[in-house]
DNA sequence: CTGTTAGCGCTTTCAA
DNA sequence: TTGAAAGCGCTAACAG
């Protein structure tokens, strides 16, 4: 075990010094007021002893934090990277610190985050949580601390809510997709008991139907917002007889199993089957043709997240709380994947 | 301004519970001892007053916390995240919470963080610096807590120090590369005033020499680690009259960079030119052919890290540092990229 | 089983 | 210009 006991303390420097903790914290904190000699003379004990302030107790005494914490749940996918990022970025122009904690989408973990979150002691929270019914934050709102949810709503609690309009999203996506001449268009749906797995079929089913189209079962299958589900469920799809001629992934993920799908199959992407994905993703520039995606302004999200936070922060604890609920628009970032082809639509 | 000045503290507890704080503090810590009857008062005491136990004034007394600070200076690039979720992982084990920090490359905000992280207590810090002179981490040695550097060193410290080996990777990149045939090999340097930008090239200027071939100035094209100018350079190298068969390039963003001034060039990959780049990247798979790379175990990068660190926290303070320096071994990801063809070398 | 009390290392009145 | 002393909130002997 470590010992630090042996660190030379204030006491240690005023008794060397010859003078009073007092003394000596004054010069420390360059607060003046103390003859140039004796600060000399406490100087040189400081150095003669290594003498180091623990901030630890300095900071028991000074209360203020200026810090925020972010919990995300998963720090590998680059859309969390990028909304805190946004975050960081309009923090520390307020001067406030961020610390980032990942929950890896569990809830147990976030329930510990929370906790060592609350002990340090933070002025506020974004999260994107891993379990939207919330429990897991409940004693972030007991000890009355300021929270923001991002990205995902929490169910049962009142809280400000950021996130990006989903069913929107993929309505402009299925539109766009039917006004290049597709009708039979598949979607990979996201699992339908989460907000965006549930919103984004929406959006999917409401194009449908503002231009006529009939939902066909076959064409709606059932993934898990993971890269092996969009895989196999492309190769099903292709194995129909009535073939969709265009897919809509519902995220990232997926997106990437579907195109590997279908380099395999050798179902040419452009020229057989049209593609679009919701979320950005790294490889859109690398395929060929390249992948048309919803897109996602993460890092705008995460800035606005800060400031309704920040304004919260700021806000008395008198004033009654009336929930905030922004939804941001995505936008659609028209690439190559889902250009109108005859050969695809007239075959 | 919100106040919180009003939290309530174990003496808040004791009181309603009609119980001493020593009580109090015994069921907070599951000491045991305590009569069933009144630590259930207790509990009750607590959660009526919410009441959270503050961690900094308890490490005042518990020198742990049970806390590690992890120092990046890019969140979004995906290796940082890689390694931070081996961290993660590990400490969990050990029952140690893990901080992220952000440096965002900048000397001064990394600065600012050591200040944080000091003041609110950790007990172990691991850091890739954002400079590595490292001046800007001295606080923490004069705090005596333990510091892993990891992926970058610091020059100037005493520091254990976990790495890739840079050289063997790009050596062993381009061994490959003239196994396959190729004798005109280009490389994209990073900046050689950074370790990896140095080192990486070391490795290609061995291999070249122990193959008895000599280097081409024309064929040393000098990058900074960012896509433009990988880009920029694999024009250059198109233009010249002897073109190399092969492109080296030096980490992931260049290598991204490279990949496009390719396709745009129309120099075809693989056909006319073979390429391996430092760095695993995630359109590795998607280009065509798939590329291959020298790849970096980045988990283990961060376990092994962790497992140091842990190490460093146990030991007694007493113990003469002896700086210990690990370098983990690259390993190369042969895709098709760089597969011998004779359309190439025998032109 | 429970309470009293002495600190942890520092800052900050209040006096001198 | 300096010092004495009262805490910050908690833990850990030591007593009962």
């Amino acid at each position: 075990m470590k010992t630090r006991r042996d660190k030379p303390t204030i006491v240690d420097v005023a008794k060397l010094a010859g003078v009073s903790v007092a003394t000596v914290s004054r010069v420390i904190n360059h607060q003046g007021g103390v003859r140039k000699e004796t600060e000399d003379r406490i100087i040189h004990a400081i150095k003669e002893l290594n003498y180091i302030r623990d901030a630890v107790a300095r900071s028991m005494i000074q209360k203020e934090t200026k810090t925020i914490a972010v919990i995300i749940p998963d720090i590998c996918n680059p859309f969390f990277s990028q909304l805190v990022s946004g975050i960081e970025q309009k923090a520390l122009k307020q001067d406030y610190f961020t610390t980032l904690s990942n929950s890896n989408d569990s809830k147990t973990i976030e329930s510990k985050i929370v906790q060592h979150v609350l002990e340090r002691g933070v002025d506020g929270v974004i999260v994107t949580t891993s379990d939207e019914n919330g429990d897991q934050l409940k004693p972030l709102f007991d000890a009355n601390i300021p929270v923001i949810a991002v990205d995902r709503v929490l169910k049962n609690n009142d809280v400000d809510t950021v996130i990006i309009g989903n069913r929107e999203g993929s309505y402009e996506a299925v539109t766009h997709l039917i006004k290049e001449g597709h009708e039979k268009i598949a979607i990979i749906r996201g699992p339908q008991d989460t907000t965006p797995g549930l919103e984004r079929y929406k959006g999917y089913q409401l194009a449908l139907k503002e231009h006529g189209i009939k939902e066909v079962t076959n064409w709606v299958a059932d993934g898990d917002f993971k890269e092996q589900s969009g895989y196999e469920l492309t190769k099903e799809l292709f194995k129909l007889k009535d073939r969709p001629t265009a897919i809509f992934s519902s995220n990232n993920l997926m997106s990437v199993g579907v195109i590997k799908a279908l380099q395999e199959l050798n179902w040419q992407l452009g020229d057989e089957v049209s593609f679009i994905g919701f979320d950005d993703i790294e490889i859109a520039t690398f395929t060929n043709p390249n992948l048309t995606t919803v897109s996602r302004p993460m890092k705008q999200l995460g800035e606005v997240a800060f400031d309704l936070l920040y304004e919260r922060m700021k806000e008395d604890d008198s004033k009654t709380f009336i929930k905030q609920e922004l939804i941001l628009p995505p936008y659609l970032n028209i690439r190559e994947s889902c250009k109108k082809n005859n050969s695809i639509i007239n075959r």
